[in-house]
DNA sequence: AATGAATGAGCCTTCATTCAT
DNA sequence: GATGAATGAAGGCTCATTCAT
């Protein structure tokens, strides 16, 4: 409508623009000048519309993850009533879309992993607020799947399994000659889908095994 | 005796200090000015010696990957008719500990994980040509265990679910404070040896499970 | 009235001060330090404006070329079917302005004797197209006044004794000192005329006797 | 005879090096390190037997002019009573072996014309003690060419003429590709001799010229 | 609202020189 | 006498940021 580019669209184009250039160089390596280049805009446009370089990082990461978890909710759209294993599935799919999905989520995905893999000051309070809820909901399922004898310690060795799982796939993604089936440009919507599947499978039997162990266990402790 | 510290000592001060700069900071953060400083050398010690910055990084790198296959090969002294299930147990402890130990490693095992998460040209084919062996020998355990009927892509994903659960490890020990267990200093032996044992069981247990399903599909198939 | 000057009075301040200090120093022990102090300007300023040092001098170098073009044409505006012997006079006068006629060039002629005495990597090829030109000028001149009979070993020699004669001025001016009537800081226009008018007559006369000599050579020849 | 290397050879091992060294880059563009590794010595050598870089340089320098001037001396071994013309044959003959002759001189040549192009503040005073000699040689033999009525202005002038011609000689030589006749490596000795038989011819007739001019002049204001 | 010009802090590197053996 | 190790000064360049319009 705008005949001339208004404000809101600059700074959106700047946004994407950045969005591009950190995923794919990382925070130190993104110069401000290659984004505006990219955005079509001035060099001070950075400064003008986002504060500094760290403004604009902070405000392509929430948007990273507010879109991500829009596409991918965590939930599954599922009622909370589903058994544990439902529960665990939508889960495990939610991160791998998250992580994975290219072709829907821009290069969300690649913002959040490469925070995780190199933590930047400026976002470590937002990230660790947003990975919390996300932390506890897995928790929460995965203690309703060992049942109640399972140790504390149990759990959070299981949680991790389940989430190392799911995230080291973000490694993969950036070094796609590594690993055959990630060669396309975007990773196909059902290859993800058959790599959850895999994924769900493969955790739900490990945490079955630790928990009939952790129940003989419990059991030998009872004998004596 | 001498007030100048013979070369090799130098040298070997610059590399120590390099290793826990890198760890730290990440090759482009790092400066060549801090890791001087840290040495108690001059700013031209780097050039002096490993001719630039990148050489310098390479010299870190190989020499922290050549540590840590010292200090836990993969093979984990293990006989080579040894059956596959202790070959994963070992490859499983050597992974982790690997990663993980920074009390008997220095950092070589976060320098490593960085290259991971954040490709650096200068290693790029090194650190292939190292981590293709690795590769190659999980791969080869995992399609022992899985039998002859698992399919390539099941193998595959297994290798992916039992490198990741490791890998993913490096994520927390770089932010301590999300994870209850990481929080000390150096993470004690004894944790990483349980949490590998929880990954070896956990492990075995998945692979069973996609075995079976595996072998239940070509069952289905056989029957029409 | 603006406190910042506007990006081109501030490019042309570097431009000029980068003149003459390339035409002090030389293209190496010349600093963009030095330049940028002398210009007013912060020593990102070259960077900003010409992108390199190396930009920067190429910038300077052209520029003096054309000033030196434009102000003494080497036609000295002659109609084309003017005489050999004024077109030759035209040349040397040319050349002698160009190369020591400070008070109206700045230090072009400076910079381009310097090009010709330590080639610049970075304007190589500029040179060469601008300085064929003029050889190739001057040898349909001399290959006029030296007859048909003149071997082209002789117009080549006759080129290079009347170029050389302009040439080798150059360094008279960069060592004042040595030269008495080269003292002054401006080399007097009415000098210049006068040496002019005496490297064309003494030229004349050398391209005359070598004119003889081929023609008495040549005869020689069809004696027998 | 020594069995290893002792200080006189490799002091002059290290000056034939520099030679090279500093007749391809010149004083700034040449390195010690280079100069050293081409001399199979110690960076610390040239600051040992020299004392400095400069030190070098002037080493270098007196060295090559020395033996320029024994391979090719001023007066060609003419009697002392020989005619101008033939004495102002030797001397060009001489100038341009010294600044042409690779094969015999090494880089002598190109050292001094360096020296003249680009003056180094540490051998000035050297250079003028080593040209004035030479300046005031040629100075006589013009001064006996052009008769007792030429103006001191038109001595200094044809003193110009003359050397010059030779000088810029050397400007072709760094750039080979310019002129034809320089191609080969070593510029034959032959070629040399033609264009020293031309030069003189050149100048001869360009001298007698001037001469007569001069003469002419003196009639013209005699007569008023 | 938006931008081209300009800046200063900092980084990597080069290089002649000095040190201690 | 000769050398490998080490240094400090300086240079060119990058880049986020600010200025003035």
């Amino acid at each position: 409508m705008a005949i001339r580019k208004d404000g809101i669209e600059s700074s959106e184009k700047l946004l994407k623009a950045a969005m591009e250039v950190f995923a794919e160089k990382g925070y130190r390596k993104a110069t401000v000048a290659q984004i505006c280049h990219k955005a079509g805009s001035n060099v001070a446009a950075v400064n003008y519309h986002y504060g500094s370089k760290d403004g604009l990082y902070i405000a392509v990461w929430k948007n990273a993850f507010e879109e991500a978890m829009k596409v991918y909710p965590p939930d599954g759209s599922l009622p909370s009533d589903a058994p544990a294993e439902q529960k665990l599935r939508a889960l495990i799919f939610s991160n791998l879309h998250r992580i994975l999905d290219d072709g829907r989520l821009g290069c969300s995905g690649q913002i959040l992993l490469r925070e995780m893999a190199e933590p930047t000051e400026v976002v470590r309070q937002i990230f660790h607020d947003v990975i919390a809820p996300l932390r506890e909901r897995t928790h929460k399922i995965i203690r309703e799947l060992l049942g109640p004898k399972a140790s504390e310690q149990d759990i959070r060795f299981c949680v991790l399994s389940v989430v190392n799982q799911c995230l080291a796939m973000g490694f993969r993604k950036s070094r796609k000659k590594l690993s055959p089936f990630f060669r396309a440009d975007d990773i196909k919507k059902d290859v993800i889908d058959q790599l959850a599947e895999h994924v769900t499978a493969f955790s739900l039997a490990g945490i079955a095994a630790i928990k009939k162990e952790s129940e003989s266990k419990k059991l030998q402790l009872n004998r004596y």
